[in-house]
RNA sequence: CGGGGCGUAGUAUAUCGGUAGUAUAUCUGUUUUGGGAACAGAAGGGCCGAGUUCGAUUCUCGGCGCCCCGACCA
């Protein structure tokens, strides 16, 4: 895309008021804007972050046999009654609405209910199961507080999965997958090696463990013991020696940190379908309990760790698995000649299947241009000047090194690994 | 929801009970182009309501909004 086209543009100063790195940096950048407290909206490059997440998730889902579903925003009041779960005295972070009649509806904050009741008018017998349904979907949540930018927000963006199975074997077998399958996708992200899977509450519904997903992150806001033999960790919530002992972890070897849930898997046990009166009849005729799972991943929230993490003084450095483009090519000077040269190497480099965001403003200065590549930080930074011509090509860089150094088309080409 | 802070131009800030200033962004022109260029010109502002006052952006009260700490977060 050529940046002379895009609409955002960065912005010098930052906002005043947004503390939190995610959000400030994402709006110099024009990757968001703010609507109010909590309630962003995605502008193109932070668009194409986004969807370049879901991707991972979707592609991870999927391989696990997820079931894509985009399921409704508004909720009839109904079936979350049969669960116990419209008395605002029960949940009190419903947005609820009203119809023209009078009739109260709710604004989705999860989807349990209604992806239960939707898959009741299917599912009857074994042979229907096991299945897993999911979602990337808005959420809605009347927070008392929403704060840290994009980290915690009124509407946000989550994939939602939901897994029914005939027995708390076949349960677990999914569950330890999806557990797998979520380690898989933030690998993906870049932030792998500092995600833990960590022991938590398991809420009101069940007294087993849930299995929250904590990135090391000094914007957390919990308070987690990680057990880095064993690459997992326990939330503070729970930690107590009787849960240590059950949990088969040695206190000594727990090292406290700060981390930020960007995940979240646990037990439903049959609580949902029971209550929406959804079973299966097994092989003998017997009508039985579905046993679910839910696993929840924020994308926006993701996002916004991902930029708490990969950046610096100087602005936001993209993982390439989610940078909005992969190259940023800037010409520097109006003149002709790296004019021509770096037009020539644009519709090369997109003929390639390569994405590029072509910074071809005229009457920008050099240092202007730098700056916005470092702010918004794709991971390639491509020059195309005067100078670099001279050396004999075009100057590239890696947003996370210092120095750059000069290449030809066909070795800048092989740098970036070009499918032709 | 408890506590604290804040609300002035698109953005970021300053001053002041009496003509609201600066930077940046924007527009025009000339020059400039390897780390947020220079000069000249233009346009643009006091969250809402009430009160005090000759006069309120400033003081008081109320509302609304935003940020931070805490509580909350199935």
């Amino acid at each position: 895309m050529k940046q002379s086209q895009l609409f955002t543009k960065t912005k010098k100063e930052s906002p005043a008021d947004e503390i939190s790195k995610n959000a400030e940096l994402l709006i110099k950048g024009g990757f968001i804007h703010k609507e109010m407290a909590g309630v962003y909206a995605f502008l193109p490059l932070g668009l194409r972050v986004i969807e370049k997440i879901k991707t991972i998730i979707r592609e991870e889902m999927n391989a696990v046999g997820g079931q894509e579903v985009y399921m409704t925003t508004l909720q009839p009041r109904d079936i979350w009654e049969k669960t116990d779960r419209w008395d605002d005295k029960k949940v009190d972070n419903w947005f609820k609405t009203k119809l023209k009649n009078g009739e109260e509806v709710g604004v989705g904050l999860t989807h349990e209910e209604p992806i239960v009741d939707a898959l009741g008018g299917y599912v009857s017998s074994y042979r229907d199961l096991p299945v897993s349904i999911y979602q990337i979907q808005n959420k809605f949540r009347n927070e008392l507080r929403a704060k840290s930018g994009i980290l915690r927000g009124r509407e946000f963006m989550m994939k939602d999965m939901y897994s029914f199975a005939r027995t708390e074997e076949e349960h677990l077998k999914i569950y330890e997958e999806v557990a797998q399958a979520y380690h898989r996708v933030y690998r993906r992200l870049g932030i792998g090696h500092i995600t833990y899977r960590t022991y938590a509450d398991g809420g009101i519904f069940t007294k087993k463990f849930s299995d929250e997903f904590q990135t090391i992150s000094g914007v957390g806001e919990d308070t987690i013991y990680v057990d880095e033999e064993k690459n997992i960790a326990v939330n503070k919530e729970i930690y107590t020696d009787e849960n240590l002992a059950k949990l088969g972890l040695d206190k000594a070897k727990l090292v406290e940190k700060r981390a930020i849930e960007v995940g979240n898997i646990f037990p439903l046990e049959s609580k949902y379908t029971d209550a929406l009166g959804v079973y299966y009849t097994d092989e003998h005729g017997e009508k039985k309990s579905i046993i679910s799972g839910c696993y929840g991943i924020g994308v926006s929230r993701t996002m916004g760790v991902l930029a708490e993490i990969f950046s610096d003084d100087n602005g936001l450095m993209w993982p390439e698995s989610v940078a909005p483009f992969h190259v940023h090519l800037l010409v520097l000077g109006d003149k002709e000649e790296p004019q021509k040269a770096a037009d020539k190497l644009y519709a090369d480099l997109v003929k390639k299947g390569i994405e590029v965001l072509f910074d071809d403003r005229t009457g920008v200065s050099a240092g202007e241009k730098f700056a916005d590549a470092d702010l918004l930080g794709m991971p390639y930074r491509v020059v195309v000047s005067e100078r670099s011509l001279k050396d004999g090509g075009y100057e590239v860089k890696k947003r996370t090194e210092e120095k750059g150094k000069i290449v030809t088309e066909d070795e800048l080409l092989k740098l970036l690994k070009a499918k032709s």
